[in-house]
DNA sequence: AATTGCCGCAACCGCAGCTGG
DNA sequence: ACCAGCTGCGGTTGCGGCAAT
């Protein structure tokens, strides 16, 4: 292994290339969690690696981070990836900010290595989302919807998928024609709101994920954020967006007109939605402008404040992870020993660290009073994404 | 047992956006 | 306004493992 991988041999400019050695991983992993990561390029000279800072920062990012979640994808993280790429596209760096603990790499490597036949097999086109014979003109039902028939609320033609979450599509299908016309926009938000995720609620009474089963992945994930944060607890939700639940909080939808520019917000992931047939040009997805419906996402929060990223297999327990509970070991642990549980939620009022560069894609467990201000900021972000969604709520 | 082909994963490459000087 | 450096993203490639022959 220490040699191997592409341009090992590699001698130019002294830099190494190809896979990481156990050591190389070690001195980087020490370094970052010593002294956080900070300018990437000065990186790999400060500790003591002959390697560039782009091929640290992605080695931290897909390997070393502590919060990664490593194994293989469960069912419900298969079809979450479908239907995020029915929306996003290849944009794998927004559908992984969807999933704790998974890379844009690790995603798009499932995806076209996994994915894709699957979606072959059931007679769908990756690329398109839609049925084959559809893809040649017979059908015109929307892709998305299609999507979902064969894969989720409306049943799977294949019992031997598993039926996934419930699918924020369909309605988002017909959000989308009814946005068309901005008038429209607002009932069609509040409607929208009220049918589908209110009524995802109605299994059950409480705002606890816990408690209802049928709670829909999204939900699920995201609301661990409330459950975790005193802030944000399911009255100040429905005081804020009364007919919305927390999943509309997690991935706050905001209409905007077709041509708006996407958001600039820093921290705050602008999710455009496109018909699907459009959505998997990959060379297009930078600065596509035919935005109808954002998913104004407050990823950035998710990712870096909260999650103590429990596993999201159906297998394992889907309890909530609270913190104090010990958290699934990650491969960094056995080198380190136990790795610092999930960040001390009450301790949002602790001394903040210094300048150390927090990693968007996902948050660094060991840093917990970097934490501790990563809650602060995504507070501030997660206001900032609700202001938006009110204030779109009163233009619209 | 040896060879071949396929597959999945890890990593690299190039481009684009952002930011500060 | 321009430029350089940094970062992030998506596409592509190469290696190792494994199954099939």
């Amino acid at each position: 292994m220490l040699e191997m991988g592409r341009h090992s041999g590699s001698h130019k400019q002294k830099l190494r290339k190809g896979l990481w050695s156990p050591e190389e991983d070690e001195k980087l992993l020490k370094y970052i969690t010593k002294n956080g990561h900070g300018c990437w390029s000065s990186v790999p000279k400060q500790a003591g690696l002959q390697r560039c800072g782009k091929s640290c920062r992605l080695r931290w990012i897909n390997y070393l981070r502590p919060d990664l979640k490593r194994g293989t994808f469960s069912q419900q993280e298969e079809d979450l990836i479908i239907e995020l790429h029915a929306v996003l596209g290849n944009r794998w760096s927004q559908i992984a900010a969807q999933l704790p603990g998974r890379t844009d790499n690790e995603i798009k490597n499932l995806w076209n290595s996994c994915i894709k036949k699957k979606l072959w097999q059931r007679g769908i086109d990756p690329n398109t989302h839609k049925q084959l014979a559809e893809t040649q003109g017979k059908n015109s039902v929307p892709n998305d919807l299609r999507l979902l028939t064969t894969t989720t609320t409306l049943g799977s033609p294949d019992p031997s998928i598993p039926k996934p979450a419930q699918s924020l599509m369909p309605a988002m299908d017909t959000l989308a024609a009814e946005s068309s016309n901005p008038k429209n926009s607002a009932t069609a938000t509040m409607e929208f709101f009220e049918d589908r995720f209110v009524a995802s609620q109605e299994s059950s009474s409480s705002c606890h994920p816990s408690d209802s089963p049928g709670y829909f992945l999204w939900f699920t994930q995201n609301s661990r954020l409330f459950d975790l944060n005193p802030e944000f607890n399911c009255d100040t939700i429905s005081t804020l967006a009364p007919s919305a639940s927390s999943s509309i909080l997690s991935t706050s939808m905001v209409l905007k007109p077709a041509l708006d520019p996407p958001p600039s917000s820093a921290g705050i992931t602008g999710i455009s939605y496109r018909e699907a047939g459009n959505s998997s040009s990959s060379s297009g997805s930078r600065g596509t402008s035919s935005t109808v419906i954002e998913l104004q996402s407050s990823n950035s929060y998710f990712d870096s404040a909260i999650f103590p990223w429990p596993d999201l297999t159906p297998d394992k327990d889907p309890q909530i992870q609270l913190p104090g509970q010990p958290e699934e070991l990650k491969w960094s642990e056995y080198i380190h020993g136990a790795f610092p549980v999930s960040a001390d939620i009450q301790n949002q009022s602790q001394p903040l660290h210094g300048d150390i560069k927090t990693e968007s894609h996902g948050l660094n467990s060991c840093f917990q009073n970097q934490q501790a201000q990563q809650q602060l900021q995504a507070s501030d972000i997660f206001g900032k994404d609700f202001r938006r969604a009110s204030v779109a709520f009163e233009q619209i």
